[in-house]
DNA sequence: TAATCATTGCTCAATGTTTCACAAAAGATT
DNA sequence: AATCTTTTGTGAAACATTGAGCAATGATTA
């Protein structure tokens, strides 16, 4: 693949840019162009027309992209056009939820298993799957071909099973924990932090006031 | 308050020292230095200090910092010496969870109220509060004085949800619904999008590989 | 009190990202 | 077929963020 550092930032428009595209194809839109994309998601139609020159020409000068072929690149681009397959590392309230929530499923992500190394959750039921002991990580990883690891343990318990999820063969960390994670180079990290986000808004009502 | 624009990246690492630095106070440390909070936290010392100097000069040269007065003031900085009250809209699996999740009351964030549209869900309890109909959104904002709206419902109903919410007078939103909210230059706005953070892991795995 | 030490705060350089502006190109129109 | 219109793709400029290096300076020691 190409040797382009792509940004982040890019990366996630990209990813926004594919719902709004599969919105207009539910809408019946054949043809839509660099501004009309931008006006859709809140961004520039210069940044828009950048972000995708990452990876091509996708468009027609003077038409505009056809939806669905931009939507098929976009896709593909993402990794969106196969199957992934994570495990839940914890089935407190926001593991369940993430475990439960049905957005994942629609854009190819699937839930393969659910660890806990509580015994009261162990045994119950999340929909289609039940929570597991941790001891059962290996296995389960192996066997469901897992690359996504999902981390919604106590800040505490964090970096140990984060540690297990690379030594068990996971190549991606979501963290929901309120810790830094220290992961090896080859494995992908990213942190979605609640708190931090409020804390965000709190500045911000603050500062700006 | 200082007319600066503060990089939104600053604040999200100001409440991730504030937090390492609550946990070295757990931990009776009194004196820390720049690189000791860098290597903490993952990022450079240069960083630290350049992401503190925004606010003014709260280390002694040659010391270091006190671990307390230090996160005093990011404590102060991030608006977080008061609390915070928030409105939850959406009782489904996230809204749920969110309303249950201990970590925002222990950063001073109360929920004041849950509503949701559905007949099932409201009058069902999430641990001391009651899921309450839609139409009580004015009444509760005002009477608890809140100042966040969370966003929990599917993206269909996530711009009306948030018209109410602005209309009655919350001044932040933190939108976890898949879609692109348009709000008033005055209100805040984050959005915490699960299946982006997902999709970025996706493309990595499928663009490093 | 002077010398030494450690670490901040700050300046400036490097790097990364977004915006601007326009040539290029495709389709529509005459 | 020539011209016009539209919108892409992109190079260069503007802007923002991060990193490196060091002078300034408070604490400690002799």
């Amino acid at each position: 693949m190409k040797a382009y550092k792509i940004p982040e930032a890019t990366v996630m428009r990209l990813s926004i840019y594919s719902r709004y595209l599969h919105q207009l194809i539910d809408d019946g839109v054949k043809s839509v162009s660099s501004d009309e994309i931008a006006h859709g998601v809140g961004v520039s139609s210069a940044q828009v027309r950048k972000d995708l020159a990452y990876f091509g020409e996708f468009g027609t000068r003077g038409v505009g992209y056809k939806v669905e072929v931009l939507y098929g690149h976009l896709m593909k681009i993402l990794g969106l056009d196969r199957r992934w397959c994570a495990i839940i590392i914890g089935a407190g309230k926001l593991g369940s939820a993430l475990a439960l929530y049905q957005g994942f499923a629609a854009r190819g992500f699937n839930v393969g298993a659910i660890l806990d190394a509580s015994p009261d959750k162990i045994g119950t039921k999340l929909g289609e799957i039940e929570v597991e002991p941790l001891e059962m990580m290996a296995q389960r990883i192996e066997e469901k071909n897992i690359t996504i690891g999902i981390v919604t343990v106590p800040a505490s318990a964090a970096q140990e099973v984060t540690d297990k999820l690379i030594e068990s063969g996971v190549k991606a960390i979501l963290n929901f924990s309120p810790r830094v994670l220290k992961v090896p180079g080859n494995v992908i990290l990213r942190n979605v932090d609640l708190s931090v986000n409020l804390e965000v808004l709190s500045f911000n009502l603050n500062y700006l006031k």
